[in-house]
DNA sequence: AACCAAGACAACCGCGAGTCG
DNA sequence: GCGACTCGCGGTTGTCTTGGT
C-alpha cells in the first residue's frame, strides 16, 4: 500500500492539482488524487484547493475594514465561532484565513488590552447584565436595526440622486454587480455610530495599536471612493476628510456648522459648501458638488466636533461608505460590540 | 553566526450534516 | 430507516519566518 504524503504542498503538487481541476473540475475529491497523480488524500486536495489554489481567493494582509467586519460579526455571533459565516462577508477570503487571523492576531490583541475575546468585556469589570443576554436577543436586535438602517440608507441615496445638479456630467458606468450576501447574515447592517462614553475602560487612544486610516468601500466596487481620515488626538479638534476619485459625498450625524470643500488634486479648482445642520443629530446631511469625472478630488470637511459624537458616516452615490476617526477605532468598535442590546421586542 | 521564542500561516484531524442507494 | 460516502466546519497542530539576544 502506498503511503499518502502529508505536510506542506510542493509547487509540483500544486501544478498537478490545478491542471487536473482546470481540465476536469474537481468532481469527487476521493477519486481525484489518483486521477491527478497525487499521493495525497482527497481531503487534503480539497483543503488545498479551497484554501489556497482557488482562483477567486484574495491573499495578503486583511484591510482595516475586513478586520472590523471580523470583530463585529464575531461579537454578534457569540461563542459559536461561525468562521464560514464571517468569511461570507469578506469577499475572496476563506474561513480558514479568517479563523487564523482571529486566533493569531485579533484574539491576542484584545487579550493584551485586558478584554475577554469571547465576551468582549473587560476581564476585571464584567458587565453582568450584558453577559446575560441571549444570542437570540442579539440576533433579533441585529435584524431590527438592519431593517431600519436599510430604509434610511435607501432614502438618503435616493435623495442624493435627485439632488444631483442637472448640469453635472453624465455618470460613470455603473459598478459591477456583486452577489448579495445571504439575508440571514446581514448583521453588518447594524453598524451605527456610537459615542465614546467617559468611563471608557481602556487607555487613551494613543496607547492603542492604531489601524491604517484609509478605509475603502464596505462593498467591493471598482469605481469606489477611497476616504482617508487622518488620526486625531481629541474630539475637539477639526477633522479633515479627504476623498480621491470622483463622486458626491454626504456627511452624516454632523451637527453645528460644517464646511465641506471639494478641490481637484492638481489644485486647479476648489468649491465649497456649508452645512448648518443645527442640533438635529438624527438627520443625515449631504453635500452635492459639480465635478468632472476625469479628475481626482480631495474632499475636506472642517467639522466642529466639540459637541458631536466622534464618528461620521459618509455616503456617495456609488454606495454606502463608512469613515471615521481612526484614533477612536478601538473605542468605537468595542463600544459597538459591548453596547447593551435594546430592542422594543425584548 | 547561532540559538531561541514568538508570530504567521498552512495543513491536518475529528465530528456532524447532508445525500444517495 | 440504515449505512456508506462526501463535504464542510471548527479546533488544533505543524512548519516556516522573523526578530531579539
Amino acid at each position: 500500500m502506498v503511503e499518502l504524503k502529508k505536510g506542506p504542498w510542493t509547487r509540483e503538487e500544486d501544478q498537478k492539482l490545478l491542471a487536473y481541476i482546470e481540465e476536469h473540475g474537481h468532481g469527487s475529491w476521493r477519486s481525484l488524487p489518483a486521477k491527478a497523480g497525487l499521493l495525497r488524500c482527497g481531503k487534503s486536495c480539497r483543503l488545498r484547493w479551497t484554501n489556497y489554489l482557488r482562483p477567486d481567493i484574495k491573499r495578503g494582509k486583511l484591510s482595516t475594514q475586513e478586520e472590523k467586519t471580523i470583530i463585529r460579526l464575531h461579537a454578534l455571533l457569540g461563542n459559536s465561532f461561525r468562521w464560514s459565516a464571517i468569511a461570507a462577508h469578506l469577499p475572496k477570503r476563506t474561513d480558514n484565513e479568517v479563523k487564523n487571523y482571529w486566533n493569531t492576531r485579533l484574539k491576542k490583541r484584545l487579550t493584551r488590552m485586558g478584554i475577554d475575546p469571547v465576551t468582549y468585556k473587560p476581564k476585571n469589570n464584567p458587565d453582568r447584565h450584558a453577559a446575560n443576554l441571549s444570542h437570540m436577543a442579539q440576533w433579533e436586535t441585529a435584524r431590527l436595526e438592519a431593517e431600519a438602517r436599510l430604509v434610511r440608507e435607501s432614502k438618503l441615496l435616493s435623495k442624493l440622486h435627485l439632488l444631483r445638479k442637472v448640469t453635472a456630467p453624465p455618470p460613470p458606468p455603473p459598478p459591477p454587480q456583486h452577489p448579495a450576501a445571504p439575508p440571514c447574515l446581514d448583521v453588518l447592517k447594524v453598524w451605527r455610530a456610537t459615542a465614546v462614553p467617559e468611563n471608557c475602560f481602556f487607555g487613551s487612544p494613543g496607547s492603542l495599536e492604531s489601524p491604517t486610516s484609509t478605509l475603502n468601500f464596505s462593498t467591493p466596487s471598482t469605481s469606489g471612493l477611497t476616504l482617508t481620515v487622518p488620526t486625531v488626538s481629541s474630539a475637539a479638534q477639526n477633522d479633515v476628510i479627504s476623498m480621491n476619485n470622483s463622486g458626491a459625498c454626504g456627511l452624516g450625524k454632523a451637527n453645528s456648522y460644517t464646511e465641506v470643500k471639494l478641490r481637484t488634486m492638481d489644485n486647479s479648482s476648489t468649491t465649497s459648501q456649508y452645512l448648518d445642520s443645527g442640533n438635529n443629530l438624527d438627520d443625515y446631511h449631504y453635500v452635492d458638488f459639480d465635478y468632472e469625472y476625469d479628475h481626482d478630488y480631495d474632499m475636506t470637511g472642517s467639522v466642529d466636533l466639540a459637541s458631536v459624537n466622534h464618528n461620521y458616516e459618509g455616503y456617495s452615490t456609488g454606495g454606502a461608505v463608512e469613515f471615521e476617526d481612526a484614533a477612536d477605532y478601538w473605542s468605537e468598535l468595542l463600544n459597538l460590540v459591548r453596547s447593551p442590546i435594546e430592542s422594543p421586542g425584548l
